[in-house]
DNA sequence: TTGCACTTGACACTATATGTCAAATGTGGT
DNA sequence: ACCACATTTGACATATAGTGTCAAGTGCAA
């Protein structure tokens, strides 16, 4: 899995791969161009829908995108924390703990 | 590290442990009553900030806490994702490789 | 039945997320 | 240099989520 990456290098590498502009991208995700931009610089953040269309769109494999795009979110929060490394081990647990209990 | 319980009942078994009032520990962290109750019932989050504070209040280890209730939040948003324990690997080298930038 | 702690729900305010639009900037071809 | 078109930028609008107050309601013990 893709770690040095960010979600948006990601996006842009396979939309210019492809060939596509990001106006015809942006008409797909139905949004205005200036966002897709934005995402794939980093300026903003998609949404999960988005990336689910994106990774159709871009023939990229849903799970590794949507991936890439949740840990990225929590990588961003947690980097100026120094229990970072404690709270992902404890969260790993948590998550386990929740899902036998549903 | 505490995996089965909520930061709201750590926070709960607490006050009550020191005998202290809602009203009183409310007071201390300067805010209404009524969102201390949700908090510590789950009906909301905290902010950092009012974590740090009921460890002071409370006599909780600051650190200890402040992993409660980040790998809570993180647990919760992921538990409904079957790509959640990936994601959480993914998420540590990030955060290692983000921290090693800076 | 009164008093006190706590809970509940309606509401208000603020911050953050998500989007549009138009103008500015960059780039390749003629 | 100029043009056409892709991309970027920033000002602004709207929607959603977070944080809080307040007052009325609930429960329990003296």
């Amino acid at each position: 899995m893709n770690v040095k990456q960010t979600t948006g290098e990601i996006l842009r590498e396979s939309r210019e791969k492809k060939g596509l502009l990001l106006r015809q991208v942006a008409a797909l995700l139905d949004i205005d161009t200036a966002i897709l931009s934005k995402i794939e610089r980093g300026e903003r953040k998609a949404t999960k829908e988005q990336i689910l269309k994106l990774a159709d769109i871009l023939d990229l494999k849903k799970d590794e995108l949507l991936i890439q795009y949740l840990s990225e979110k929590i990588a961003y929060d947690l980097v100026n924390e120094d229990v970072a490394g404690k709270t992902l081990k404890v969260a790993e647990q948590k998550v386990a703990y929740l899902k036998s209990k549903k």
